[in-house]
DNA sequence: ACCTATTTATAAAT
DNA sequence: TATTTATAAATAGGT
């Protein structure tokens, strides 16, 4: 039906195409409405272009799923249950994996070992014991960079309190001219800044 | 097209309306086959009849739940009804609570514990060693029962020996009268099952 | 189910 | 992309 007759197959021209497409498709939309109108049927008709975009008409006395829901019935073919084994049999793995991790836990924990044999239980010894020292290590690590701190605040305590000491011989010199107390305050401000001492590891102390 | 136009309104005469729909169903499907080889579009028509009757036509390229699914994609309506959902979030939910498992797991083994604060360490030590001292409970209940079974074992065997010796003494002085050796055989035979040891707890050899 | 006059759809040109 | 037009295709009504 036009100024020539066509073969059907595809047509290779992209633009001839693209055309020929939507005259067509404009075609079948009318064709889809007309049948439903005309013999009341229900039509549902989704249509994809090479492109992508998409087209679609559904008689107007139901909807796509309720003509899934009847296709779905009638053809006995199974549509969204595929996809709803999938995610199911995903479920029902994890799930496992869950148990199985859950009663991993338990048995670190020592709960639930009565039917253990004697195998696994030496084995979840060994697993807990690795656990320990290296947690432990861990802590010994964290013990040490605070014993190391807290030598480094001493240290400097000391320092300070020589300071504050030596500040005060001095002052005691000076003791009729200006008032003791006002000058240790003053030390006491801007001394800190001077001596403050830098954690090996910055932001240790947010850790502790 | 036909002998007379006509309007795209109900066709009241029933048969008439059976036949026009068979004819343009036909058509329909043909137009839907043809724009789907022309230009390579993915067509899905679904069409039931008033009397309930299916037909339906898929692009060869693809399938039904292909096309709903990308239907689905880009109107962005639900056609996957709550159930769907619900698996989905529940897929979700189990997958998080694995992953706290895993990092739980992981932290019990010793690893991954450079991030963990001073308190996390001191409550996974508290839990290894109560792990630790639960399983190793366990292994001294073990080594305890199996003690009392060799004690028992021996005790046996020693009330066995006894036996043996007294059965060749009094065998001894009948030596003339039957083979010693094949008497001896035959009391292997069926001591056993007289001073046999049902340990304490039943199956307890399968487990050690 | 087939026939065919007529309408409708559309291929190619614009 | 839209309109035009010649022609192919679909189909209404009759058989």
């Amino acid at each position: 039906m036009g100024r020539g007759k066509i073969e059907i197959k595809r047509i290779e021209h992209s633009s001839n195409r693209q055309v020929t497409y939507s005259k067509r498709r404009n075609g079948i939309l009318k064709k889809a409405k007309e049948i439903s109108v005309l013999c009341d049927a229900k039509v549902s008709l989704v249509i994809f272009a090479s492109s992508g975009k998409m087209h679609e008409y559904c008689s107007p006395s139901t909807t796509l799923v309720d003509i899934l829901d009847k296709y779905h019935k009638q053809s006995g073919k199974r549509l969204w249950d595929a996809k709803h084994e999938n995610l199911s049999n995903e479920l029902d793995r994890i799930k496992k994996e869950n148990d199985s991790m859950q009663i991993e836990l338990r048995h670190l924990k020592g709960e639930d070992i009565t039917s253990l044999h004697h195998k696994e239980l030496m084995a979840l010894e060994e697993a807990l014991e690795n656990g320990l020292s290296g947690i432990r290590e861990k802590q010994m690590e964290v013990f040490k960079m605070m014993k190391k701190n807290e030598k480094m605040l001493e240290d400097e305590n000391k320092h300070l309190n020589f300071m504050l000491h030596q500040q005060g011989m001095t002052m005691e010199s000076r003791e009729m001219e200006n008032g003791y107390h006002q000058r240790v305050r003053d030390y006491q401000h801007q001394m800190p800044f001077a001596f403050h001492v830098q954690p090996i590891q910055p932001n240790l102390q947010d850790r502790i």
